[in-house]
DNA sequence: CGGGATCCTCGTTGATACTG
DNA sequence: CAGTATCAACGAGGATCCCG
């Protein structure tokens, strides 16, 4: 384990928890490590209670971050694919960690 | 690996992402799990930007979902000690995961 | 089909003052 | 010391309409 910085309001944990503490990034990247490609409409079918807009920015910070690629084909109606990067994958684990730790304790903390 | 429940909003995964996607539980579990035992001004003075309110409310919340013990002595001035609980602990590898795969991802995610 | 642009609301957060 | 109470502000998020 490394040590937080002292000066934690920039340090590299705070960025992260910054990046994913929204409410949906963690959820379209596990589903998109579930499904593995899909196209736009899919997330939006997997993840009904989505706003275009919600998806589109969250999907357009997820690429800018790296994690997800946008792939666009230049057809008539146009068809967009999104995909785990390979930053993205090795991400993933974490998130499995926290989703089965949450299966786990589900009761505990609901109840 | 589990399946994600198709009736998403209502999912564990959902619950826990709500659970810990505020801008400081995730803050307070790590700085408990480097220091261990912690009083309320020692928190304050490892989390130097947080205000004493979201302090306050942050610890009851993980307190209520039985991530944190508090123990409170009945003396003056008072003192009150915060620590993990075993799922708290549990929770951690998690977070480290998350934390390791920052550190290591930084500089591609920020720049 | 896959978004972008707008407008609006509501919840989280913060600042400040106060207290047992 | 370890909080609570109150008020104010800000921004994430949602609804709707529009477009190539």
């Amino acid at each position: 384990m490394h040590t937080l910085d002292p000066l934690y309001p920039t340090c590299p944990i705070r960025n992260i928890i910054n990046r994913m503490s929204d409410k949906w990034s963690l959820l379209i990247l596990g589903t998109l490590n579930q499904n593995g490609i899909m196209r736009y409409k899919e997330l939006n079918a997997a993840i009904p209670d989505i706003s275009q807009k919600m998806l589109s920015s969250t999907l357009k910070r997820l690429e800018e971050d790296k994690l997800i690629n946008r792939k666009m084909y230049a057809e008539i109606p146009p068809r967009v694919e999104y995909s785990l990067t390979k930053t993205g994958k090795e991400f993933m684990p974490a998130v499995d960690m926290m989703v089965n730790w949450a299966l786990e304790h589900f009761d505990e903390i609901v109840g």
